[in-house]
Parts: structure tokens; sequence; C-alpha cells
DNA sequence: TTGAAAGCGCTAACAA
DNA sequence: TTGTTAGCGCTTTCAA
């Protein structure tokens, strides 16, 4: 019952195992009486086919593997339900791998152990120097995510994250605020996001005409609302004053929300708040956020369609790819 | 070079493939000075294990999948997070489903087309019936996540959703709320959760004495915090009156927190909110949320249990574990 | 249109 | 301790 082979149902029916392939692959030219006497065995004995045996013989698994460093952030949780969306209806199924943004996990990823896993790799890195990135052996077809000066060997999507790294800051500087902060950027070991977003920021305020001042760029110990919220309340009970905020990510800004309610300051009127992401909580947010929302279906996209050029075979110069954004103004800094 | 066998190494080391296979597998009884040669040509040619054959031969392919509506929503987010970090500890990597809660969807899960492609199965229907679970074939091995009412023949975990639906509505009844109401179960084709959480809140309500006003029952489209919104916006448009409201889960929670500020309501003051899951958000809403906190890892503890057992060849009748939970409380539903 | 047979790369039982 | 060899179940030329 359990190992119903493709054997077996040819014996049933009494034809060869080609035939029988035929039937399953639903290969045009097979007679109808054929078909019927083979589909009868098979439901029969109720034949399925071997997912490993099948990936032996054609050397396609037909599984992508999704990697970053953790699922449970909202923005990778939405990018990978559309990736997994996107992959499925390309008849790809998804792996999740997830690195905790420690560099050795990032190397698993990148010198896959095993030949024949996965048929590509989908790949945000969060520590792992370009430089290393690019040395990889170019088994199996790599696309990486993200903001990374990638290397020159390997595909790779983003947005332009210092174009709305100003945008945002600006945003604020129009609205008179002058005593901008940034937040939420790691205090260590500063991922290539945010150091993007960072520069962006400064870009922004030195075009304005004002000055970064240190002591309001306030960095967390990891990326979340708690990490953001502690470094910001220490900041506020350090006696720093804002009136601006550009968060690295909504996750930063939900934290910094509750930071500055907790000591009094009220948003947007005493401080305008702007995220990153957009997660889908930002509308709800108590106020809502106003934040960059980078086109996570375009960014799915780009990715799917370069991988699936490599798994096709296509062997060429690594492409860089840029994704939409827009700019979403709610509650947390409104326009004026 | 993309293409190196064992059988090339062990030409090239001079040795049979099993000394080869010995020494990739770490086994014990080898020679130093075989291990040595053996290591040198793996190295020297580069060689990595092909995942399918392996899997082929052993019959075994080290894969798990996990499968539920969608991982975007955070509860889910975050149970994938953990269920992929016991699980790789285990071993086994995980194959990411989601079924967008469709039937279609959750049927493909149960009756695998494909024979092999996993070791396992972990899956949280919303819609499937039991009795249409129960029928499945037995291929692979399978536990139930959730609060359906599991065949007897297929392993389970859960919480106890009356007994917490009970407590977090009687917590609201000791803190003096009599217009208590129950927002965002879906509107139509209940899921199991949502409707053993209503009779828990409606048990809670009998035993207060308090009688359960249908028009505090507020049903929302679907599982998110935008339909709860808008469910809960309409009922107080429509004049309804609450003072205390259990939430199907946290997403309706913040939806509700959002509608009520909307309409000039504070909360706990005007409106006391309970929420379900204790998602990482739930601390950093405003105000933080006072809900029903499942213990995820201990929930993913006993489902990898119960499927390691099933995997290495355990029969027998369907187990029900019941997982712990605790309550929240926090400020959107303060003690007092 | 259908059949026969040689792999795909690895494992594991059995020998030596 | 190391070698031989027969599968694992499917795909895919090449014939018929």
């Amino acid at each position: 019952m359990a190992n119903v082979r493709l054997q077996d149902v040819a014996e049933l029916a009494g034809v060869s195992m080609k035939t029988v392939s035929n039937v399953v692959h639903q290969y045009p030219h097979v007679s109808p009486s054929m078909r019927a006497r083979v589909e009868a065995a098979i439901s029969e004995l109720g034949y399925r086919p071997n997912a490993s045996a099948r990936r032996l013989a054609t050397g396609r698994t037909g599984m992508l593997s999704l990697a970053f460093s953790d699922v449970s952030l909202p923005y990778f949780a939405e990018l990978a339900r559309i990736i997994a969306h996107l992959a499925s209806a390309r008849g790809y199924r998804l792996l999740l791998e997830q690195t905790d943004g420690t560099i050795e996990s990032e190397r698993a990823i990148i010198s896959t152990r095993e030949a024949g896993l996965v048929d590509g790799v989908i790949f945000q890195p969060s520590r792992m120097p370009s430089m290393e990135i690019s040395k990889r052996r170019a088994d199996v077809p790599l696309v990486l995510l993200g903001e990374g000066p990638a290397p020159l060997s390997v595909d790779h999507v983003m947005i332009d994250n210092e174009a709305a790294a100003i945008q945002a800051t600006s945003h604020l500087v129009a609205a008179g605020r002058t005593r901008i902060g940034f937040v939420g950027h790691e205090e260590f070991d500063q991922s290539v996001t945010s150091l993007q977003r960072l520069r962006g920021f400064q870009l922004a305020l030195d075009a304005a005409g004002l000055t970064v001042d240190m002591s309001l760029v306030v960095p967390s110990a990891a990326i979340s609302a708690k990490d953001a919220a502690d470094a910001m309340r220490r900041a506020l009970a350090d006696g720093r004053v804002f009136d601006g905020l550009v968060c690295r990510d909504d996750l930063a800004a939900i934290g910094a929300l509750r930071a500055l309610q907790e000591h009094g300051l009220r948003v947007p009127e005493d401080v305008a708040v702007v995220g990153w992401d957009d997660i889908s909580m930002a509308a709800f947010t108590h106020p809502s956020l106003t934040t960059v929302a980078p086109d996570t279906t375009q960014i799915a996209t780009m990715a799917l369609d370069m991988l699936e050029e490599r798994i096709g075979g296509y062997t060429g110069l690594g492409r860089h790819r840029i994704a939409d954004y827009s700019f979403v103004v709610r509650e947390s800094a409104p326009s004026d």
C-alpha cells in the first residue's frame, strides 16, 4: 500500500513504464483507451509518483530556498508570503531558512553543503560582507535581496534606500522640524541596510542646512520594537529633545512611539515619526505610521524572474535591479 | 565541476565508494590515513553529496512541511519561527505551505499528491471538517495544530480555548464590566477556533449572570486588523455601547483599539480590551494589550515530538495534547 | 504510439 | 577496516 511504484502500475495495466509515465505527465499522444486503462490502474493501486526519484532522474527539485534572519519580523513574514505565492504559481515550493543574522548561518546559506537540495536560493544577508558572497562556488543559482553593495557576480534586487531615506527625512524638514533624530539601527555591526538609510538621512539634513546632532542618533541593541523602545527611553530620560524621528524600520517606529508616549510627548504634535517597510500594522498603530513602502511584490517578482533565468541556464554578470517604493503619509508625520 | 560523484572521489582517492561514504558520514572506524586521503580527494574535487540521491536511497527527506493559512499573520509567523528552529535542531528543514484558508488548498495539504516529498506534516487547518481529515490516506505522518475537534486517528496539539476564553471574559467581569462584546470572528464559515472562543465567552457571561447581547457580538469579514476595525467602526456608528471587549485574536484587538480611539472612547477607561495570541506587537500597542498567551514553544515541541514518533514508526490512535497558556495582563484591561 | 533499458548518485547488506 | 553490488523509483533516449 505504501510503496506503489510506476512499475506496479505498468504491470497491472499491462503496459510499459513509459506509457504510465506518459499518462502521469499528461503527454498528449496517448490513445484514450490506453489512458483510461492506465488511470484505472493508478487509482486502483493508489499510486503517487515519488518525488525523490523524480528529482534524482531529472536533476530538478522544484524547490527554492528563502533565507533571511527571522520570519517573525513582520517585513520578512510579509515578504515570505508574497514570494511563496509567486513561487508556487511558477511551480516551486519554498524552503524556509532563518539565519538569525549570524555570520555562520549566513555562510551555511551561501555554501550549500549539499547539492540537489533546491534549484535556487533567495537570500537577504544581514551580516555577510559582499566580498565573501562573491567568492562562493556558483553551484546553485542565487539572488540577493536587500541593500548590500552586491558583488558584481551575483544578481541583486533592492530599493534605493538612500533616496528613500532622503525623502523621509526631507518630509520632516519640510514640515519645519529641526531636531530630527534617527532610531533603530544596530549599535554594533551595522547592516548595510542601516548604513544606507543613515547616509540618506545625513545627506538630507546637510542639504537642508541642518547639521546632524549625534546625540539624536539612537542605535538599538537589535532590530525589534522592544530594543528601539528601550533605546529611546534612555535617550529621552537623558534629556535629549527631538521634534522629528526617522526610524530604521516600522518596528523601531513602533517602539519609539511607545517611548515617546510614555514620556508624555505627543505624536505628531511634539515629535513627528517616520517608519520604514509599511508592514501591515503600520496603518493600525496609534497614531498610524508615515512610512517608506517598498514594492514587495515587485521585489519578489524581479527576484524570481532572475532566479528562473539562472535556473534556465543563464550565466552572465550579476544584474542589479532597483525596485520601486512609495512614501505613505499617515498620521505620525502628516504633510503639514 | 558541477557534477562530482561519490564514485569520482573514490577513484581519485583509489578507494571504494563505501570508504568515501564512511568518511562523509563521520563513521568512526576509518583509519586516519584513509580519512586524510579521502578528504583530500573530496576537497580537490569539491565534492558535495547529492541530496536527491541520498533521499531516494534512504527514503528519508529530512524535511517537514508546515501548513497554515498565512505566514504574514503574526501568530503564524512567530510560530513558524519557533518550529523552524526546533525542527532544525532535530535535523529537519521546513517547507512552507500557505493555504489562504481555502478548502481546496487544505485538501491538497492532506492528500499529498507526491510521495517522498517530506517526512511529516504539521498542519493548522482553518476550514477543513475533521471528518474529512480523518478519511485521509495515512501516507505521511501528520500532526494537527489548533482547536478543531480532531479526528481520533490523528495526533493533535491545542490549548484549551474554551477555558482561556472563560478566563479572559471573567477578567472583564471581575473588573465590573457589564456590556462585554466579542469581536473578530469570521462572519461566515467560522473556524472552530472562533467557535470555541465564542463558547467560552458565552459560558463566562452566563456564569456571571450576564446575558449575551447579540448586538455586541461583532463578526469581521476576515482575520485581520483592518476587517476588525471596519466591523467595530460600523458597530459604534450604529450606536452600540461596550464597556469591555474580548477579541478573537490580537489583530482583532488592534483593529478594535483603533476604531474605539477614532470614536473618542478611551481604553481601558471606557472600554477594556482583551486580545489573544500575545503576538510580539501586543506589548507595544497603545495601550498595550492584555491577552491570552499560548505557550508556542510547548506547542511546537509537542507537535515535533509526536511527529518524530510517527516518523519513527509509531502507529496507534491519535493523541491529543493540551498545551499551556497564560493570561498576560497589560494596560488595555488592567486587573482593577 | 508504445516498449526496453540504461542511467541519475547514493546507501547498505553482505563479503572479504 | 574496506570493497562489491544490488537496489531506491523515475526519466529518457533509442527502437520498434
